[in-house]
DNA sequence: CTGTTAGCGCATTCAC
DNA sequence: GTGAATGCGCTAACAG
């Protein structure tokens, strides 16, 4: 057993090992693989709208993390792109012969219900999950109220959310904290679906001041929408931070280059997509969800 | 022959077609690799100083185009790192079994002459090839062509180049082109090394404003660097475009995002990750060296 | 040109 | 506890 799995007296475990090392064997993948129907491929499986969601730059760095760990395993990752109204397509995937695990990344629970039974244990979601797929998820109702009560401490009262997909169930979380936050200042909800793109942030900020014309701080649950928002803003001559704070969440590496530079909260991406990487290759037993921290980045335009 | 490439008869290959589509057949990837040791994965080499350079969101993309089609084809890709100083280590990750494909991202010469022979027409690179590895590259030569030519036309004449690493062999193109604008227009060559950082941007703008105060125009071989330069002279107090003009290089997504947006020139990425990706896939016979153009996009800050 | 056979390198399953 | 068969699903090298 070269696996250092099975049964094995301490020394024939040495002396194989010792071998091993002297002769520099390395395991053939393949072989294995077909032996033991194991797989041979991590599928990344993302859902959304269009297959435009494989280009977010999330994505990109998801699929980093993973590839460079999975190498590490000599194991390779492919990409999948599974439309949000078919989860039938999630089911075909998991059919395939050569799939030694799966990440779902934006989940809906729906979805997760069709994943196939012998894969469990062998799957895992970045966002929420169920009883059979373990979570992985940045913790954005802290974060969440991390930065709005950053935006209250400075003075802010009027402050409008801008969400992410009404579809996607992780961002949940973010708006029932800046809503609790919102009553216990005593102040108004004023919540603007969004999606995850800049061009809905310039567009939401144009609505939230038409609406609510005296709002003195906006919230994005993306640092890409947030950056809109300062476009959609300054379009307006509105002035940021002077009449209305800008905050984002994600702290993406532009959020220091945009001008006001962007005040957000961290999402340790590579550290979640590395967690769930391991979950799935190294089958170890896993929490049924786990939180990875969001901290408050305090910049200019908030 | 399940894989159509075999010798068979018209009527034979009919045959067993329609039995593969009437029975849902799908091949065992890990038993054909198995098999014909043909190969599970394809890697993807980046070389550079640091494992960072697994980070940039440039890899991203490869990487997120070359997992999407791989997935097409039931391989996995996955990701190394290749210290710029030592090409051994490309020999031993051409060593390992289940290598399916390679492909090399910014190359220089000395590490791809390091690719085994076995793995030859497995292998593509992507910036500069050899005799042996084609290469597929954006055409930064008319690129930076157009993108200089734009700067005298709105009447620059005292412009500045950031390149890329100097160990970057496929920089070298856009320095000549660069160059030789400059001389037909009997300007001075101001270059200053750059490493496609925005850190290095900002470096870069008070270095060459501190050197050449008259200059009126920085071209930056990546928007990343561009981006930090407009930051660099925003610190200085120098207004772009008024006394500055400022053009990258790359079109990436936030570069319509900064203030002001930023004039650049193309880079699809996608495409030349697609190309090359397909070139070792599909083992089609390719082209030595491919380029792919590059057109400029002109906003506010050139 | 066709049908047949022998491995590819492992994990698993039995006898011992 | 250990060692020797068997076969995973396919390709390649044969013989017909």
């Amino acid at each position: 057993m070269v696996t250092g799995q099975g049964p094995a007296s301490a020394k024939a475990r040495d002396r194989v090992t010792a071998a091993v090392t002297r002769l520099g064997y390395v395991p053939d993948a393949a072989a294995r693989a077909l032996a033991s129907r194991s797989g041979t491929r991590l599928a990344i499986a993302v859902i959304g709208h269009t297959a435009a969601v494989l280009d977010d730059p999330y994505v990109g760095r998801v699929l980093t993390t993973a590839a460079h760990i999975a190498a590490e395993r000599e194991v390779g990752v492919s990409l999948h792109w599974l439309p949000l109204n078919e989860p039938v397509t999630l089911a075909a995937l998991a059919g395939r012969r050569g799939l030694g695990g799966l990440l779902v990344v934006n989940p809906t629970r729906p979805a997760l219900e069709t994943v196939p039974r012998d894969l469990r244990g062998r799957v895992a979601a970045i966002g929420v999950g169920t009883r059979h797929v373990p979570s992985f998820d940045v913790d954005n109702r802290t974060g969440t109220d991390g930065v709005v009560r950053h935006l209250v401490s400075t003075g802010r009262r009027r402050i409008a959310m801008v969400t992410g997909p009404s579809w996607l169930p992780c961002g949940d979380r973010a708006v029932e904290a800046y809503t609790r936050v919102m009553r216990d200042i005593g102040g108004e909800t004023r919540v603007v679906p969004g999606d995850f793109t800049a061009a809905r942030g310039a567009a939401a900020a144009a609505e939230i001041m038409a609406h609510w014309p005296d709002t003195d701080a906006v919230f994005a649950l993306s640092d890409l929408t947030a950056l809109g928002v300062l476009d959609g803003l300054h379009a307006l001559g509105v002035d940021v931070p002077g009449d209305v704070a800008v905050a984002g969440f994600d702290d993406i590496a532009f959020a220091s280059l945009s001008r006001p530079a962007l005040t957000t909260s961290t999402h340790p991406v590579e550290d979640i997509a590395a967690a769930a990487a391991r979950a799935v290759l190294d089958r170890g037993g896993t929490d049924r969800v786990t939180f990875f921290p969001s901290t408050l980045v305090v910049r200019e335009s908030a």
